[in-house]
RNA sequence: GGUGGGGUAACCAAGUGGUUAAAGGGUGCAGACUGUAAAUUUGCCGGCUUUCAGCCUUCGGGGGUUCAAAUCCCUCCCCCACCA
C-alpha cells in the first residue's frame, strides 16, 4: 500500500467507541473533524447561502457536482477563474460528487456503455459524454479537494445479476479514474480521491466491491447505491455489508444520506462522512429541524409563536427570529426565509455531528446516541 | 336621463337547459422530499353524517316556464363604461 505523506496521514483515527469512529481528515483546504455532514452545493452555491453564512453553520466542508458543473458553467471557466474555490468564494475543502448518481437520477436522459455514459443535456438537450477519463479531468479543472471516482448506481431493489454488472464496471472505471489522477499528479498535490462501493442489497457484492477497491488502495472510500427509495433497515444493512471491508485507518463516506436518526445510526456502523441535499431542500420547503423531529414552519399552530425554531440553539436564525416570522417569510414567498431556515437546518445538522464527536471522545457514544433518537423519534 | 356591459362558492374567474356541489386560478389547511433537472410537488378546500357512500343548502332578491334552471321568461336591487 501507498503510503500517506510520512507524519501527516491523510486520515487519523483518533479514537473508537463502540463501532463510532472520531477522526481527523487532512485535505489541501484544511483539515475536518469526523464524523463530517457535508452541506451540497451542487451548483458551486450551498442553495440560498453565501460562503460566510455556510461558515457560519459550522461546514467544514462542502460539495460540489461534477455533471452539472459541466453543463453549466463549465470546467474551462472555472478553471479560469481560478478553480471552484476562488470561483464561488469558499476557501474550505470542496469534494465533488462524479455524477455517477445523475447517470442514475436522470436515467431517461442516458445511455451507459463500457467506457462511460453518455448524457442528453437536461439543460438544451445537448449530448455529453461522461467517462472515467472525462469525468477525472473535469473535477480535476474545478479543483477539487476530494474526487469521486465514476460510479454506477443501478437503481433499488436491483438483482444479483444487475447489481454484479454494475459493480464489475464501477471497480473497472474506478481503476482507470485513479490511474488518470495517478498520471496527473492528483494525489501528489494533496488532492484525494475516493474509490464508491456499490452492490445494492446484495452482501457478497458489496464485500466483493469493496476488496476490489481497496487492493487499488484509495485515499478514501465511499458506500453509494443509498438514498435510492430503499427502506432506512435497507439502507443500514447496505452501510453494515460494507464497512468490515474497509480499511479501518481510512475515511468511509456514506453517500447521499440522512436524517438525523440516520446519520447517528450510520456513525455507529463506522461512517466518517455523510452528504445531503436534506437540510437546504426541507428548508426550501419550510421544514425546520428541531431535537424533537422536524416541523413545518407553514403549519397554522406556528402562525403567532414568538419562539425560535430550537430554543437555546446558537445560530444566527435561532438568536434573532420567531417561528412567526420565520412561517410570515414562506407563507409570503420571501427568500430570506429559505436563507434562515437552511442557516438553521445545517447549523442543526453540524451542531449534532459536533455532538456525535464529544460522546465518541467521551465514550459514551451509543447510549446518548439512543437517547437522542428516543426523543426525536417519539411521536409529538 | 340614454345606451351598452355585468352581478357565480367570504377572493379572481369559467360555465348559457340535464353528464354541475358547479372548470381554472388564488388564498387557506395538511403532506411528501435522502451523492439537488426541486424557492419543487401531492391531497383537501359549501355544510353535516356511519366520508371510495348518503343527506342538506348554493350561482344578486322575488316570481314563473320545464320532468329538469347558475343557464329560459317576468320583475326588483346593485355595480361598471360611455353619451347627455
Amino acid at each position: 500500500m501507498r503510503e500517506d505523506r510520512p507524519g501527516s496521514p491523510v486520515f487519523e483515527l483518533l479514537q473508537s467507541c463502540a463501532g463510532a469512529r472520531r477522526g481527523r481528515l487532512r485535505t489541501a483546504h484544511g483539515t475536518i473533524e469526523t464524523p463530517v455532514f457535508m452541506p451540497v452545493g451542487t451548483r458551486a452555491t450551498v442553495k440560498s447561502l453565501t460562503p460566510a453564512q455556510i461558515r457560519e453553520t459550522g461546514a467544514q466542508i462542502i460539495l460540489g457536482n461534477t455533471y452539472h458543473l459541466n453543463l453549466r458553467p463549465g470546467p474551462d471557466v472555472v478553471r479560469a477563474l481560478g478553480g471552484l474555490h476562488a470561483f464561488m468564494g469558499w476557501d474550505g475543502p470542496i469534494l465533488t460528487d462524479s455524477g455517477g448518481f445523475q447517470a442514475f437520477s436522470l436515467a431517461k436522459l442516458r445511455r451507459t456503455d463500457e467506457d462511460g455514459v453518455t448524457f442528453q443535456s437536461h439543460i438544451d438537450g445537448a449530448t455529453v459524454r461522461l467517462g472515467p477519463r472525462e469525468c477525472f479531468d473535469i473535477q480535476d479543472a474545478l479543483g477539487s479537494d476530494i474526487a469521486m471516482v465514476l460510479d454506477e448506481c443501478p437503481p433499488w431493489p436491483s438483482d444479483h445479476a444487475t447489481a454484479a454488472t454494475a459493480v464489475e464496471r464501477s471497480l473497472r472505471w474506478a481503476r482507470r479514474f485513479l490511474g488518470h489522477a495517478l498520471d496527473a499528479g492528483f494525489l501528489e498535490s494533496g488532492r484525494l480521491v475516493f474509490g464508491i462501493v456499490q452492490g445494492s442489497i446484495h452482501a457478497d457484492l458489496r464485500r466483493e466491491c469493496a476488496l476490489g477497491l481497496v487492493e487499488m488502495d484509495f485515499p478514501g472510500y465511499a458506500i453509494g447505491g443509498v438514498s435510492v427509495g430503499e427502506p432506512e433497515a435497507e439502507m443500514l444493512a447496505q452501510v453494515a455489508a460494507s464497512t468490515p471491508h474497509l480499511p479501518v485507518f481510512k475515511p468511509r463516506y456514506v453517500m447521499g444520506v440522512g436524517t438525523p436518526p440516520q446519520l447517528l445510526r450510520m456513525v455507529a456502523l463506522g461512517a466518517d462522512m455523510f452528504d445531503c441535499v436534506m437540510p437546504t431542500r426541507l428548508a426550501r420547503h419550510g421544514t425546520f429541524f428541531t431535537p424533537d423531529g422536524p416541523r413545518n414552519i407553514k403549519n397554522e399552530r406556528f402562525r403567532t409563536d414568538p419562539r425560535p425554531p430550537v430554543e437555546g440553539l446558537d445560530n444566527y436564525t435561532c438568536r434573532h427570529f420567531s417561528r412567526a416570522y420565520l412561517r410570515h417569510l414562506h407563507q409570503s414567498g420571501e427568500m430570506l426565509g429559505a436563507t434562515l431556515l437552511s442557516l438553521h437546518n445545517i447549523h442543526f445538522f453540524q451542531d449534532l455531528m459536533a455532538q456525535a464527536r464529544h460522546h465518541i471522545e467521551l465514550g459514551d457514544f451509543p447510549a446518548w446516541s439512543a437517547a437522542w433518537i428516543a426523543r426525536y423519534e417519539a411521536a409529538e
